[in-house]
DNA sequence: GAGACACTTGACCGGTCGGTCAAGAGAGGT
DNA sequence: ACCTCTCTTGACCGACCGGTCAAGTGTCTC
């Protein structure tokens, strides 16, 4: 597929359809694993048609992952708006971020997936520098106000995304009941303990 | 291969030779991608070895994972030896964790790759378990001497190991400066600023 | 030197996979 | 009715991959 088709609104349907098989095939048996046939006939479409939307594979799975990205970005973005100085936000930021990560285990299984292979890893490296910088700046701003000690603002930032991946992956990767068969969204609950435990965590660490 | 053969020294150090030239290659271009003709061509020995030696592919890539629990956990336990009383056994722990990390960063890709199919995530749940059992352990020790404030230990310890995990992935997955060719254990610098920021952050949060 | 056993070779096999393409089908516009 | 452009089909292809195996070679023991 080239860059840009012009695609009708049945063509948009198809594509998003396919993008969504494709994830939920790709998270439960792996990517590899996972043929392309095994999505379309998911579908319940031709080959041709997969080759149609998408120029391959690989470009499939980087177009989920930079969406991803967009998606976790505009969750983050509406959730710390009302809040009104950096260390509020921060912590809207942070809920923000685990409630999408519990609604969207499917592709942190593909994230994991993506870490293990350059081509991907790139494109993740992206999303996470931009993810972390958008948290320095917050951190930053609430070290000039005081209300918190300052330190490497980056790694600081990186140390709370990495508490979020990880507990969100807590209930997401652990237990194995990621969406079976089709991927219809069923909102998973979000354990209130899991989540008071990572903004602790993110604020006061271990000595509560 | 057979669960266990009887192996002459020779045969050990083969095998350990294929562990090794298997994991950076794994490490390097996915492992799907790489082919057992491409690790025995490594080694500079026929097809028929690599099967004398392992079973299959996907065995091979469960013992390395299992191999690094192992030493990950030995490597702590000879860290916090010292150590008199829990909160410092914490501490001793966190930074040679974040030690092992950044001299492991090979096997750290084989992680995050073992994370997105089902075979390999059953082998990383348990060591996971280990692990964070381990240091829940700790965790309540410290809370019962009235160091630190209670919680959930399991995932206050879940929370301790993100932060590890990741941070140390800041140096090992972001810079594409794994192992290249034949896997020299050539010492990594591990960053100091990294290491107290991982610890202050698992010991006290944004707060410090 | 003969036998036993660890190890090595590399051609070979069945199967699968990503991707192509010639041939059309639907749907809208005029 | 006819054209155009989006979309669909599914047989087909070349490449490659994990794994096998019959036929060896090296090395130790007695």
């Amino acid at each position: 597929m080239a860059d840009e088709r012009q695609l009708t609104r049945r063509g948009r349907e198809r594509r998003d359809k396919l993008l969504a098989h494709a994830t939920s095939r790709f998270a439960e048996n792996g990517f590899h694993p996972t043929s392309v046939s095994e999505i379309v006939d998911s579908v319940g479409v031709g080959k041709g048609v997969f080759y149609w939307y998408f120029e391959s594979k690989d470009q499939l799975l980087e177009e989920i992952l930079r969406e991803a990205l967009r998606s976790l970005r505009s969750h983050q973005a509406a959730a710390i708006a009302d809040a009104a100085d950096p260390l509020h936000r921060l912590e809207a930021g942070i809920r923000a971020s685990i409630e999408w990560s519990v609604a969207n285990t499917d592709v942190l299984r593909l994230v994991m997936f993506g870490w293990s292979e350059e081509t991907f890893a790139e494109v993740l490296r992206k999303g996470r520098d931009i993810v972390v910088t958008d948290t320095a700046r917050l951190i930053e701003q609430a070290v000039d106000l005081g209300q918190i000690m300052g330190g490497n603002p980056t790694m600081m930032a990186n140390a709370i995304r990495a508490i979020i991946d990880e507990l969100g992956r807590e209930y997401a990767l652990s237990t194995r009941n990621h969406a079976t068969g089709s991927p219809s969204g069923d909102a998973p609950p979000v354990d209130p303990e899991m989540v008071e435990t990572a903004v602790r965590m993110c604020l006061h660490g271990l000595h509560g």
